[in-house]
RNA sequence: CGAGGUGUAGCGCAGUUUGGUAGCGCGUUUGGUUCGGGACCAAAAGGUCGUGGGUUCAAAUCCCGUCACCUCGACCA
């Protein structure tokens, strides 16, 4: 490609909108146009490399004897009645009618579609198992598009799903496919991406990993243990105590003037926040019922672990009043009974605690839950703290971090194979429900993710294996007739070798042009310039300024071959 | 959906408080001199000031509505 023949732009000044590195320099580079909100159209650049990092997704699911399929991208209602997710799912989903006033959604998964298609076609346990995949465009309403690429309404994901006769053989390809992810991202110049366990969400089932790429600007908050491999998503991350029992104290109620929060009760009161119960309220969506979840005073509650212990949907409550809740004084003893109350597992070691007393302005000292309130059932609802205990290894090592998810996979059992009717007939002549595995990451995303993790204040730094072309070759001066001969010389022959060269051929000054090709963020750089033809050599670097030489130019053809070559095997070889 | 913010030339911004008929930098075009890390000189093109209404002799500026976008939160296979 000459880079003269492309249609491309290059900005300065950093977008006015942009916040995180990846959307900065691929909205400076010229890498995608916004054309709605979470809405881009993709430039040349781009395309490259979404198309590189497909091809390593086909190549990676079909080597795990994946098919490709394809999907529509607009399904008719009816087969998401069938699943029960065209009303469970809110607004994401996107509804609307055709000429005939049929029902229409926009694919958002294609779980609904892979039970249709394989439904009648497998219908005997010798047909199973099988994995059918798609690269495709999905459309999710999402409440706030961000960050670029990272989180778009529309955007193209590669999903698969897999069907097994036994939850056995499900969780043999689960592990199989998990590592196929790890190929995937490691050869997408990722390898730093780990698999976290994480919540099922809407997608139900039971077991499920995200991959991540850990950094500041993710959008997850993860709970990895230094010590050992525990790593989950906080959201579903467990959490685990120190015994701080330091026997029973004698129940007392004091004035608390005015103290409403737990920091003003412990500084009145010099204790420490660990010792004390604070309290949180909620709404159940259903029918308006008041939760109160108590926890130790110096932790925070995990919205996710209590909506999945309550299963219902729960919302921060309002007018405390109505339900007989005195904020700033709620606490276990003595609250009214028609209020449902959850204890956190944290406040199982201690017996001592302070907390509200149920009425305005004062609190106890002294409480012990087993001996004041009685015999209580303990929940996992708080949230990892750094620090923290893991649960698998009991050290305190947990560490908090951020993540960008680029990938997630689920088992998800039977829950759209039963709900859509699908059935296959079992050695045993009866007729059974086979079980699903799906399996997604998102193009857009991982590359925009890659960008994140590979980047200097210049612009990206894309690895060989997803870069857009494998060599920048920058004639610097092209006015001159050697340099334009030489360059050209090599562009074509580096061509005809079949590796793919952005030749520069512009006619404009050397710190703009290697400015830009810092902006496109190609991994290798040959430079024909004047001074270079005087000394008889070509210069050649590597973006991540690794590498820099002056090599002879009759050699300079082979070198380059050469270092594309252990480039892309440095990646490949894993 | 809640809170805050922004809409003025392709991009980044000033002008809005105190109404007087639109400006700067970058980019673009033309000519010239330079040129191995975002060069310089000269000339030029490019804007219904998001949009609808109102007040006024006069609105980018004041008032009301509306739309879009951004940030934080909520939400999220």
């Amino acid at each position: 490609m000459k880079f003269t023949a492309m249609l491309t732009k290059r900005y300065k000044d950093t977008p006015a909108d942009c916040q995180i590195a990846s959307h900065i320099f691929m909205i400076r580079g010229g890498y995608m146009k916004n054309v709605g909100n979470g809405i881009y159209s993709l430039f040349p650049i781009t395309k490259r490399i979404t198309s590189k990092i497909e091809s390593i997704m086909r190549e990676e699911m079909d080597r795990i004897d994946g098919q490709e399929v394809l999907f529509p991208v607009v399904m008719p209602a009816g087969i998401w009645r069938e699943s029960g997710r065209y009303d469970s799912i809110a607004n994401e989903l996107v509804r609307f009618k055709d000429r005939s006033g049929n029902d229409m959604v926009l694919g958002m998964t294609h779980e609904e579609a892979a039970v249709q298609l394989a439904r009648e076609t497998a219908d005997s346990y010798q047909q199973f198992p099988f994995m059918i995949y798609q690269i495709q465009t999905k459309f999710r309403d999402e409440p706030r598009a961000r960050g670029g690429l990272i989180r778009v309404r529309e955007f193209t994901m590669k999903d698969a799903y897999s069907f097994h006769t036994s939850k056995e053989d499900l969780e043999r390809y689960y592990a199989i496919c998990h590592k196929a992810y790890e190929r995937i991202f490691a050869r997408c110049g990722v390898p730093e991406v780990i698999s976290v366990k994480s919540d099922s969400g809407m997608m139900g089932g039971k077991v499920a990993h995200e991959f991540m790429l850990c950094t500041p600007v993710g959008e997850d908050s993860l709970v990895v243990c230094k010590d050992c491999d525990f790593r989950a998503n906080m959201e579903t991350a467990e959490c685990v105590y120190e015994n701080l029992n330091t026997g029973e104290g004698e129940l007392k109620k004091v004035a608390t003037p005015e103290m409403k929060t737990i920091e003003d009760v412990c500084a009145y009161l010099n204790s420490d926040t660990k010792y004390s119960i604070k309290a949180v309220v909620y709404q159940q969506e259903t029918d308006d019922a008041y939760v109160v979840a108590f926890i130790r005073g110096d932790l925070e509650i995990n919205e996710v672990k209590l909506r999945n212990y309550l299963k219902s949907e729960i919302y921060p409550a309002q007018e405390l009043e109505k339900a007989g809740l005195t904020a700033g004084f709620i606490g276990p003893k003595g609250i009214s009974k028609d209020i449902k109350v959850v204890y956190d597992v944290s406040l199982k070691t201690c017996d001592n605690y302070v907390c509200g007393a149920n009425e305005a302005n004062c609190h106890y000292t002294g409480l012990s839950i087993r001996r004041d309130i009685g015999d209580v059932e303990y929940v996992d609802i708080g949230k990892a703290i750094e620090g923290g205990i893991c649960p698998i290894c009991g050290k305190k090592t947990l560490s908090l971090t951020r993540g960008i998810e680029v990938g997630n996979i689920f088992q998800l059992g039977d829950k759209y194979t039963a709900s859509m009717g699908m059935k296959y007939i079992d050695k045993d002549g009866t007729l059974k429900t086979p079980i699903m595995g799906c399996y997604g990451i998102g193009v857009g995303r991982l590359a925009a993710s890659v960008c994140e993790a590979h980047h200097d204040e210049y612009g990206p730094i894309w690895p060989m294996t997803i870069a857009p072309w494998q060599v920048q070759l920058c004639a610097l001066r092209s006015d001159n007739e050697s340099v334009k001969a030489l360059a050209d010389d090599l562009y074509e022959r580096l061509q005809a070798a079949g590796i793919e060269v952005l030749y520069d051929d512009r006619q404009i000054s050397a710190g703009v042009m290697f400015s830009d090709a810092d902006l496109t963020g190609i991994p290798l750089r040959v430079v024909v310039s004047p001074k270079g033809i005087a000394n008889g050599t070509v210069e050649i670097s590597k973006r991540d300024k690794s590498y820099m030489e002056k090599i002879e130019t009759d050699k300079a053809f082979d070198s380059i071959k050469q270092l594309v070559k252990s480039m892309l095997d440095e990646i490949n070889n894993i």
